[in-house]
RNA sequence: UGGGCUAUAGCCAAGCGGUAAGGCACAGGACUUUGACUCCUGCACUCGCUGGUUCGAAUCCAGCUAGCCCAG
């Protein structure tokens, strides 16, 4: 069996490629190339993704013996997901561009890749599990529960699932460690990575205002009844539940929410009111392959860093999903996913409207 | 220029003779394959200014300055 590696240049992928060639795989490994320099300045060892991290990930490939390529994404990453990633915010929502990163670049242009070139398997270093029924293919969360990243890979289809291997999913960071140093991999103690791989030093306003080529448009801050509090500086700024960097000094601390990128404005209001029982998920994707016919009782999570809740999810007939929570969740924000699990198993996801 | 009130860090604000609470904002860190949230740490050798009383004052007294209110 042939296996593509995703190398990443970091840890995990590092000891997922080792894991399947101890496993017998014929394997080779890459690394998608998805910016440019000019695109994002240099952003050191805190991202998935960074340009140096290609010759660590380089370097593992050449010790362990596998041919090592670099794929050029770069076109289709600045269109597809940088684009989606502005148009986002600029709409007032929140986008989280590693969800669409894993659909349309990992498992996505990478697969196609991997076919044309004759390989059975893609492998990447999430810590997730597949589990195949003799029918069907259930995505589970990883055994490593504080490393869980079956959040990301909630789009997943069956056909995805059917070619993709998450070597990780049984292991948990400190396994994964440890064979790294015993490896010898240059990137045993590589910190973990964070950060959004093309936005520098977190400053992600700064990449929009490169790309688009104008500066945000400054408006209100408002309170719930309108009144006008003091002055943003432009809504790509601002999230919901955003607390820090409004720049406002008031006797209580206050929080977004809500944007209005019609009025330009941005809604303040104290934490009680973020609270939301309903939340409505639009393009609700089943990893199943279908929308089951009735209610689906299950936990949700509202955002990668988050415990799934208790909640009764209602299939919509146009694709969307009404997830009724037994408890509020506190800042549903739109643009950002909602995934439903089912104990262990990833049921789906979607985008919270 | 008659009377009254108030002046504490970027903002709000405790303090009422014993050697500057707290909140917001801000900075740094932890956490984190998104943005947030959360948590930890830091943040007035000084209380509008000048004198005085006192062992000791942001706290009492006087004058000055500034702002606010009422009466003009």
């Amino acid at each position: 069996m042939k296996a593509l590696i995703a190398l990443s240049g970091g840890v995990d992928s590092s000891v997922a490629a080792y894991l399947m060639q101890q496993a017998g795989y014929n394997c080779i490994g890459c690394t998608m190339k998805l910016f440019e320099n000019r695109d994002a300045a240099v952003s050191p060892a805190k991202s998935c993704c960074s340009l140096e991290d290609v010759e660590d990930a380089r370097r593992v490939a050449f010790r362990l013996g596998m041919r090592f390529y670099v794929f050029n994404f770069t076109e289709d990453f600045r269109e597809k997901i940088i684009g989606h990633f502005i148009e986002e915010y600029q709409a007032g929502r929140t986008p989280n561009p590693c969800i669409d990163c894993n659909r349309l670049m990992k498992f996505g242009k990478l697969w196609e890749r991997a076919q044309i070139l004759g390989y059975e398997k893609i492998v990447t270093g999430h810590y997730a599990r597949i589990h195949f029924d003799g029918e069907k293919y259930h995505l589970l969360r990883g055994l490593d529960a504080s490393k869980d990243q079956s959040y990301v890979l909630y789009d997943m289809t069956q056909e995805q699932l059917a070619h993709t291997a998450f070597p990780l999913g049984e292991k948990t960071k400190e396994e994964v460690r440890r064979i790294a140093r015993e490896q010898g991999f240059l990137n045993a103690a590589k910190p973990d990575s964070q950060d959004i791989c093309f936005v520098p030093e977190g400053d992600y306003a700064a990449v929009i205002a490169a790309h688009t080529g104008s500066a945000p448009v400054p408006g209100d801050f408002v309170d719930e009844e309108g009144r006008v509090l003091g002055r943003h500086k432009g809504i790509i700024h601002y999230t919901i539940g955003q607390r820090k960097g409004l720049g406002l000094a008031l006797p209580a601390s206050l929080f977004v929410l809500r944007i209005d990128p019609e009025k330009n404005q941005v809604v303040l209001g104290p934490s009680e009111r973020l609270f939301r029982k309903e939340v409505l998920v639009k393009d609700f994707h089943w990893i199943s392959g279908a929308a089951p016919a009735g209610p689906v009782f299950g936990q949700a999570k509202l955002r990668y860093r988050q415990k799934a809740a208790p909640v009764k999810a209602l299939p919509q007939e146009n694709g969307s999903v009404l997830l009724k929570f037994d408890d509020p969740q506190r800042a549903p924000t739109p643009g950002q996913s909602a995934v439903l699990y089912n104990g262990e198993e990833v049921l789906g996801g979607g985008i919270i409207i």
